[in-house]
DNA sequence: CTGCTTATTAGAATAGTTCTAAAAATAATT
DNA sequence: AATTATTTTTAGAACTATTCTAATAAGCAG
Protein backbone atom coordinates (compact mmCIF):
# COMPACT_ATOMS: atom_id res chain seq x y z
CA UNK A 1 0.00 0.00 0.00
CA UNK A 2 1.70 3.39 -0.95
CA UNK A 3 2.01 6.34 1.59
CA UNK A 4 -0.60 8.09 -1.03
CA UNK A 5 -3.30 5.91 0.03
CA UNK A 6 -3.40 6.65 3.93
CA UNK A 7 -5.39 9.52 3.25
CA UNK A 8 -6.51 10.03 6.60
CA UNK A 9 -3.11 9.66 8.46
CA UNK A 10 -1.66 11.87 5.97
CA UNK A 11 -4.29 14.35 6.28
CA UNK A 12 -4.18 13.79 10.27
CA UNK A 13 -0.90 14.97 10.30
CA UNK A 14 -1.43 17.80 8.12
CA UNK A 15 -3.87 18.86 10.04
CA UNK A 16 -2.80 19.20 13.27
CA UNK A 17 0.42 20.92 11.45
CA UNK A 18 -1.87 23.42 10.05
CA UNK A 19 -3.84 24.14 13.51
CA UNK A 20 -0.71 24.48 14.90
CA UNK A 21 0.98 26.82 12.14
CA UNK A 22 -1.93 28.92 12.99
CA UNK A 23 -1.76 29.36 16.44
CA UNK A 24 -4.72 26.84 17.11
CA UNK A 25 -4.08 24.66 19.99
CA UNK A 26 -5.03 21.26 17.72
CA UNK A 27 -7.31 19.66 20.11
CA UNK A 28 -9.53 16.49 19.36
CA UNK A 29 -12.80 18.11 18.69
CA UNK A 30 -11.29 20.82 16.69
CA UNK A 31 -8.92 18.32 14.69
CA UNK A 32 -12.35 16.00 14.15
CA UNK A 33 -13.76 19.63 12.96
CA UNK A 34 -11.46 20.60 10.57
CA UNK A 35 -10.69 17.24 8.85
CA UNK A 36 -14.44 17.58 8.11
CA UNK A 37 -14.03 21.15 6.90
CA UNK A 38 -10.79 20.95 5.07
CA UNK A 39 -11.38 17.94 3.50
CA UNK A 40 -11.86 19.64 0.23
CA UNK A 41 -12.65 23.54 -0.87
CA UNK A 42 -16.19 23.98 0.44
CA UNK A 43 -18.66 26.84 1.91
CA UNK A 44 -20.78 25.21 4.81
CA UNK A 45 -22.75 26.73 7.55
CA UNK A 46 -22.22 26.07 11.02
CA UNK A 47 -24.92 24.01 11.00
CA UNK A 48 -24.37 21.79 8.01
CA UNK A 49 -20.47 21.25 9.30
CA UNK A 50 -22.15 20.28 12.59
CA UNK A 51 -24.09 17.78 10.61
CA UNK A 52 -21.61 16.61 8.57
CA UNK A 53 -19.24 15.46 11.54
CA UNK A 54 -22.00 13.78 12.85
CA UNK A 55 -21.74 11.90 9.55
CA UNK A 56 -18.79 10.99 10.38
CA UNK A 57 -19.78 8.97 13.60
CA UNK A 58 -18.26 11.28 15.68
CA UNK A 59 -19.75 13.41 18.15
CA UNK A 60 -19.23 16.84 18.77
CA UNK A 61 -21.33 19.69 20.41
CA UNK A 62 -23.23 22.36 18.35
CA UNK A 63 -21.75 25.14 20.61
CA UNK A 64 -17.79 23.20 19.74
CA UNK A 65 -18.63 24.06 16.28
CA UNK A 66 -19.46 27.70 16.77
CA UNK A 67 -16.64 28.43 18.84
CA UNK A 68 -14.14 26.52 16.71
CA UNK A 69 -15.35 27.97 13.46
CA UNK A 70 -14.95 31.57 15.23
CA UNK A 71 -11.76 30.72 16.25
CA UNK A 72 -10.46 29.28 12.89
CA UNK A 73 -11.97 32.67 11.49
CA UNK A 74 -10.02 35.08 14.01
CA UNK A 75 -7.24 32.66 13.54
CA UNK A 76 -7.59 33.05 9.52
CA UNK A 77 -7.40 29.46 9.21
CA UNK A 78 -11.13 29.84 7.26
CA UNK A 79 -13.30 32.93 5.96
CA UNK A 80 -16.60 33.92 7.00
CA UNK A 81 -18.90 35.09 4.49
CA UNK A 82 -22.15 36.83 5.31
CA UNK A 83 -24.54 36.39 3.06
CA UNK A 84 -27.86 38.17 4.95
CA UNK A 85 -28.51 37.55 8.54
CA UNK A 86 -29.84 34.05 8.84
CA UNK A 87 -27.20 32.67 6.04
CA UNK A 88 -23.19 32.63 7.58
CA UNK A 89 -20.78 30.62 5.25
CA UNK A 90 -17.32 29.53 6.08
CA UNK A 91 -14.83 28.83 3.15
CA UNK A 92 -12.68 26.41 4.09
CA UNK A 93 -10.44 28.31 1.28
CA UNK A 94 -8.98 31.14 2.89
CA UNK A 95 -6.44 32.34 0.05
CA UNK A 96 -7.36 36.12 -1.70
CA UNK A 97 -10.85 35.30 -3.75
CA UNK A 98 -14.42 36.67 -4.25
CA UNK A 99 -17.70 35.08 -4.75
CA UNK A 100 -21.46 34.90 -6.57
CA UNK A 101 -24.08 34.54 -5.04
CA UNK A 102 -27.60 33.71 -6.51
CA UNK A 103 -30.18 35.42 -4.61
CA UNK A 104 -32.91 33.03 -6.27
CA UNK A 105 -31.00 29.87 -5.72
CA UNK A 106 -28.61 30.57 -2.73
CA UNK A 107 -25.57 29.40 -4.27
CA UNK A 108 -22.85 31.08 -3.39
CA UNK A 109 -19.58 30.02 -5.90
CA UNK A 110 -16.07 31.40 -6.00
CA UNK A 111 -14.72 33.58 -8.22
CA UNK A 112 -11.26 32.89 -9.69
CA UNK A 113 -10.20 36.05 -11.08
CA UNK A 114 -8.21 38.47 -8.77
CA UNK A 115 -10.69 41.58 -8.81
CA UNK A 116 -10.49 43.47 -5.47
CA UNK A 117 -8.50 46.56 -4.84
CA UNK A 118 -5.00 45.83 -3.23
CA UNK A 119 -4.23 49.05 -4.07
CA UNK A 120 -6.66 50.40 -1.85
CA UNK A 121 -4.31 50.32 1.22
CA UNK A 122 -3.10 53.59 1.47
CA UNK A 123 -6.56 54.89 1.76
CA UNK A 124 -7.51 53.33 4.61
CA UNK A 125 -9.50 55.42 7.28
CA UNK A 126 -6.75 57.09 9.87
CA UNK A 127 -5.57 54.52 12.56
CA UNK A 128 -6.72 51.68 10.78
CA UNK A 129 -4.77 48.55 8.78
CA UNK A 130 -6.80 46.29 6.92
CA UNK A 131 -8.65 43.18 8.00
CA UNK A 132 -10.14 41.38 4.71
CA UNK A 133 -11.75 42.47 1.30
CA UNK A 134 -15.20 40.77 1.28
CA UNK A 135 -16.15 41.55 -1.87
CA UNK A 136 -19.93 39.35 -3.07
CA UNK A 137 -21.52 39.97 -6.41
CA UNK A 138 -24.98 39.19 -6.21
CA UNK A 139 -26.71 38.14 -9.23
CA UNK A 140 -30.13 37.00 -10.21
CA UNK A 141 -31.48 34.41 -12.73
CA UNK A 142 -32.47 35.75 -16.35
CA UNK A 143 -35.82 33.98 -16.43
CA UNK A 144 -36.84 35.58 -12.87
CA UNK A 145 -38.64 38.51 -12.87
CA UNK B 1 -40.28 83.13 3.61
CA UNK B 2 -38.27 81.27 0.70
CA UNK B 3 -39.50 77.98 -0.65
CA UNK B 4 -36.07 76.83 0.36
CA UNK B 5 -37.12 77.04 3.70
CA UNK B 6 -39.98 75.13 3.32
CA UNK B 7 -38.07 72.05 3.86
CA UNK B 8 -40.44 69.08 5.13
CA UNK B 9 -43.11 69.76 2.31
CA UNK B 10 -40.37 70.01 -0.64
CA UNK B 11 -39.13 66.88 0.98
CA UNK B 12 -42.47 65.91 0.95
CA UNK B 13 -43.05 66.01 -2.64
CA UNK B 14 -39.95 64.84 -3.39
CA UNK B 15 -40.27 61.48 -1.50
CA UNK B 16 -43.65 60.69 -2.73
CA UNK B 17 -42.44 60.92 -6.46
CA UNK B 18 -39.01 59.25 -5.51
CA UNK B 19 -41.37 55.97 -4.18
CA UNK B 20 -43.61 56.32 -6.88
CA UNK B 21 -40.72 56.52 -9.33
CA UNK B 22 -39.55 53.33 -7.98
CA UNK B 23 -43.20 51.28 -8.10
CA UNK B 24 -43.50 51.90 -4.40
CA UNK B 25 -47.27 52.93 -3.40
CA UNK B 26 -46.06 56.31 -1.34
CA UNK B 27 -48.78 54.96 2.01
CA UNK B 28 -48.42 57.43 4.86
CA UNK B 29 -45.91 55.13 6.90
CA UNK B 30 -43.88 54.36 4.17
CA UNK B 31 -43.66 58.40 3.77
CA UNK B 32 -43.33 58.97 7.09
CA UNK B 33 -40.18 56.06 7.18
CA UNK B 34 -38.88 57.39 4.11
CA UNK B 35 -38.86 60.95 5.61
CA UNK B 36 -36.36 59.93 8.09
CA UNK B 37 -34.56 57.45 5.96
CA UNK B 38 -33.35 59.91 3.33
CA UNK B 39 -33.27 63.46 5.37
CA UNK B 40 -29.51 62.56 4.93
CA UNK B 41 -27.30 59.82 3.73
CA UNK B 42 -27.06 56.76 6.75
CA UNK B 43 -26.58 53.65 7.84
CA UNK B 44 -28.85 52.48 9.95
CA UNK B 45 -30.51 48.84 11.77
CA UNK B 46 -34.09 48.12 10.98
CA UNK B 47 -34.51 49.18 15.21
CA UNK B 48 -32.70 52.32 14.85
CA UNK B 49 -35.22 53.34 12.18
CA UNK B 50 -37.91 52.50 13.99
CA UNK B 51 -36.83 54.39 17.24
CA UNK B 52 -36.36 57.45 15.03
CA UNK B 53 -39.52 57.16 13.38
CA UNK B 54 -40.63 56.95 16.97
CA UNK B 55 -38.58 59.89 17.94
CA UNK B 56 -40.62 62.02 15.62
CA UNK B 57 -43.90 61.32 17.29
CA UNK B 58 -45.04 59.58 14.36
CA UNK B 59 -46.17 55.84 15.36
CA UNK B 60 -45.01 53.26 13.18
CA UNK B 61 -45.21 49.11 13.73
CA UNK B 62 -41.66 47.18 13.52
CA UNK B 63 -42.88 44.86 11.57
CA UNK B 64 -43.68 47.51 8.91
CA UNK B 65 -40.15 49.20 9.17
CA UNK B 66 -38.62 45.98 8.17
CA UNK B 67 -41.32 45.36 5.68
CA UNK B 68 -40.74 48.83 4.40
CA UNK B 69 -37.07 48.76 4.25
CA UNK B 70 -37.37 45.10 2.79
CA UNK B 71 -39.33 46.47 -0.15
CA UNK B 72 -37.29 49.64 -0.31
CA UNK B 73 -34.12 47.97 -1.17
CA UNK B 74 -35.84 45.42 -3.64
CA UNK B 75 -36.95 48.46 -5.16
CA UNK B 76 -33.39 49.72 -5.14
CA UNK B 77 -34.35 53.29 -3.42
CA UNK B 78 -31.47 51.84 -0.73
CA UNK B 79 -29.09 49.56 -0.02
CA UNK B 80 -28.71 46.90 2.20
CA UNK B 81 -25.22 46.16 3.69
CA UNK B 82 -25.14 42.56 5.89
CA UNK B 83 -21.95 43.05 7.81
CA UNK B 84 -22.64 39.96 10.38
CA UNK B 85 -25.02 37.40 11.59
CA UNK B 86 -26.61 40.31 14.12
CA UNK B 87 -25.74 43.67 12.27
CA UNK B 88 -27.82 44.75 9.14
CA UNK B 89 -27.56 48.20 8.20
CA UNK B 90 -29.48 50.24 5.22
CA UNK B 91 -28.09 52.49 3.28
CA UNK B 92 -30.17 55.65 2.59
CA UNK B 93 -27.55 56.08 -0.23
CA UNK B 94 -28.58 53.97 -3.46
CA UNK B 95 -25.82 55.27 -5.56
CA UNK B 96 -22.87 52.61 -6.22
CA UNK B 97 -20.51 52.60 -3.77
CA UNK B 98 -18.73 50.35 -0.96
CA UNK B 99 -18.04 50.65 2.55
CA UNK B 100 -15.05 50.61 4.93
CA UNK B 101 -16.26 48.33 8.35
CA UNK B 102 -13.91 48.52 11.23
CA UNK B 103 -14.93 45.60 13.06
CA UNK B 104 -13.47 47.10 16.71
CA UNK B 105 -15.61 49.79 16.95
CA UNK B 106 -18.43 49.04 14.49
CA UNK B 107 -18.18 52.52 12.19
CA UNK B 108 -19.13 51.20 8.92
CA UNK B 109 -18.11 54.37 6.67
CA UNK B 110 -18.73 54.99 2.77
CA UNK B 111 -16.04 54.63 0.15
CA UNK B 112 -16.15 58.02 -2.08
CA UNK B 113 -13.77 56.18 -4.72
CA UNK B 114 -15.44 53.52 -7.35
CA UNK B 115 -13.43 50.78 -6.93
CA UNK B 116 -15.62 47.62 -8.13
CA UNK B 117 -15.37 45.80 -11.20
CA UNK B 118 -17.67 46.54 -13.36
CA UNK B 119 -15.67 45.26 -15.93
CA UNK B 120 -16.90 42.25 -14.62
CA UNK B 121 -19.58 41.59 -16.25
CA UNK B 122 -19.14 39.73 -19.04
CA UNK B 123 -18.24 36.79 -16.82
CA UNK B 124 -21.07 36.52 -14.52
CA UNK B 125 -22.20 32.50 -14.02
CA UNK B 126 -24.38 31.03 -17.21
CA UNK B 127 -28.08 32.37 -17.11
CA UNK B 128 -27.93 34.99 -14.49
CA UNK B 129 -27.30 39.05 -14.55
CA UNK B 130 -26.15 41.23 -12.24
CA UNK B 131 -28.00 42.28 -9.12
CA UNK B 132 -25.48 44.48 -6.72
CA UNK B 133 -21.82 44.29 -6.21
CA UNK B 134 -21.30 44.41 -2.24
CA UNK B 135 -17.83 45.20 -1.29
CA UNK B 136 -17.06 45.65 2.38
CA UNK B 137 -13.52 46.42 3.38
CA UNK B 138 -12.76 45.24 6.60
CA UNK B 139 -9.96 47.13 9.01
CA UNK B 140 -9.02 46.82 12.48
CA UNK B 141 -7.55 49.73 14.72
CA UNK B 142 -3.66 49.75 14.34
CA UNK B 143 -3.06 49.75 18.35
CA UNK B 144 -5.90 47.18 19.08
CA UNK B 145 -3.93 43.58 19.39
C1' DC C 1 -72.27 52.47 0.16
C1' DT C 2 -70.42 47.61 -0.89
C1' DG C 3 -67.10 44.67 -1.95
C1' DC C 4 -62.05 43.85 -3.13
C1' DT C 5 -57.40 44.55 -2.64
C1' DT C 6 -53.53 46.19 -0.24
C1' DA C 7 -51.22 47.69 3.95
C1' DT C 8 -50.57 47.78 8.82
C1' DT C 9 -50.50 45.92 13.29
C1' DA C 10 -49.43 43.30 17.82
C1' DG C 11 -47.66 39.69 19.24
C1' DA C 12 -46.22 34.89 18.57
C1' DA C 13 -42.92 32.10 16.33
C1' DT C 14 -38.55 31.04 14.22
C1' DA C 15 -33.64 30.61 13.37
C1' DG C 16 -29.10 31.42 14.07
C1' DT C 17 -26.01 32.33 17.44
C1' DT C 18 -24.16 33.25 22.06
C1' DC C 19 -24.15 32.53 26.92
C1' DT C 20 -23.90 29.88 31.31
C1' DA C 21 -22.34 27.01 34.53
C1' DA C 22 -20.86 22.50 35.14
C1' DA C 23 -18.07 18.55 33.68
C1' DA C 24 -14.14 16.81 31.32
C1' DA C 25 -9.71 16.92 29.42
C1' DT C 26 -5.15 18.61 29.43
C1' DA C 27 -1.06 20.71 31.28
C1' DA C 28 1.81 22.37 35.07
C1' DT C 29 3.58 21.89 39.74
C1' DT C 30 4.72 19.79 43.77
C1' DA D 1 1.73 10.05 41.07
C1' DA D 2 -1.21 13.37 43.31
C1' DT D 3 -2.74 18.08 43.27
C1' DT D 4 -3.79 22.19 41.37
C1' DA D 5 -4.56 25.24 37.62
C1' DT D 6 -5.90 26.06 32.91
C1' DT D 7 -8.26 25.16 28.84
C1' DT D 8 -11.88 22.99 26.34
C1' DT D 9 -16.22 20.93 25.73
C1' DT D 10 -20.94 20.30 26.65
C1' DA D 11 -26.23 20.62 27.12
C1' DG D 12 -29.41 23.47 27.29
C1' DA D 13 -31.14 28.03 28.33
C1' DA D 14 -31.19 32.64 26.72
C1' DC D 15 -30.94 36.12 23.41
C1' DT D 16 -31.68 38.90 19.19
C1' DA D 17 -32.84 40.00 14.72
C1' DT D 18 -36.16 38.91 11.66
C1' DT D 19 -40.32 36.72 9.76
C1' DC D 20 -44.88 34.96 10.22
C1' DT D 21 -49.83 34.99 11.46
C1' DA D 22 -54.17 36.24 11.43
C1' DA D 23 -56.95 40.07 12.46
C1' DT D 24 -57.93 44.95 11.58
C1' DA D 25 -57.74 49.04 8.95
C1' DA D 26 -57.21 51.86 4.95
C1' DG D 27 -57.69 52.84 0.20
C1' DC D 28 -59.96 52.21 -4.13
C1' DA D 29 -63.36 50.59 -7.90
C1' DG D 30 -67.75 49.78 -9.18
Amino acid sequence: MELRDQQPIEQNRNITEMLNAHGVNPTKQRRLIADVLFARNQHVTADQLFDAVKQTGSRVSKATVYNTLGLFARKKLIREIFIDATRTFYDSNNSHHHHFYNVDTGDLIDIKERLAPHFLGPNLPDGTAMEVVDLVIRVKNKNAE
